[in-house]
DNA sequence: GCCACCGGTGGC
DNA sequence: GCCACCGGTGGC
């Protein structure tokens, strides 16, 4: 199985952070099944993590969650009360403490990526690792290509807020997007 | 002074 | 043309 005709996907909502602010958080992780290409949720982001890194030569399919199979209904379906946003697989885990953060432009356009450190500081690209793993020799084993700061794409139907037209949903993902 | 946020751009 | 990366800065 070749990777790209299946992604993993993540949802985000709008939380009000402060007056006049608001901020995503990622508040469900999902997969989908190659073979039926029903959606699967994931309890946490660490298992998240675990899938994504190997998604391309290890696909999702229904049979990996206990006591599930292609025959049962999914999770959840796609829809546009929540925004997905389709991910990037086969990115690295975190490394232990750090924290993967996905940052919303206010015009939709894209994600910034950064990572918190277990110090609290923010990394905001390769520089920044860098810099970091000297400054604290602790954390000089972390590969600084476990820190990959390519951002997941907004789908278009999320920035319009209309329904995806399916030769758009064909063309990015190889699937039906099931709408109710 | 910090940092969240955005714009620009170099490399592909 | 896209996007990963980084510089700049406005608001606090």
């Amino acid at each position: 199985m070749t990777g790209g005709s299946i992604w993993v996907k993540m949802e985000s909502r709008q939380v009000s952070r402060s007056v006049g602010k608001t901020n995503d958080v990622v508040d469900l992780y999902a997969v989908q099944c190659c073979i039926c290409f029903k959606w699967s949720t994931v309890p946490t982001k660490e298992e998240y993590e675990t899938i994504r890194q190997s998604f391309k030569e290890d696909p999702w399919v229904c049979f990996k969650k206990q006591g599930r199979s292609c025959d049962n209904p999914g999770d959840l379906e796609y829809d546009t009360s929540r925004m997905w946003i389709a991910d990037k697989p086969n990115i690295p885990k975190s490394p232990p403490g750090f924290n993967r953060i996905l940052s919303r432009r206010s015009d939709f356009s894209k994600f910034d990526v950064y990572y918190i450190t277990p110090t609290g500081k923010k990394l905001r690209g390769p520089a920044d690792v860098e810099k970091f793993l000297q400054e604290y020799p602790r954390f000089k084993d972390i590969n600084p290509s476990d820190f990959v700061f390519s951002s997941p794409k907004i789908p278009k139907e999320m920035i319009l807020g209309t329904p995806a037209e399916r030769g758009d949903c064909e063309t990015h993902s190889n699937k039906k997007l099931k709408r109710s």
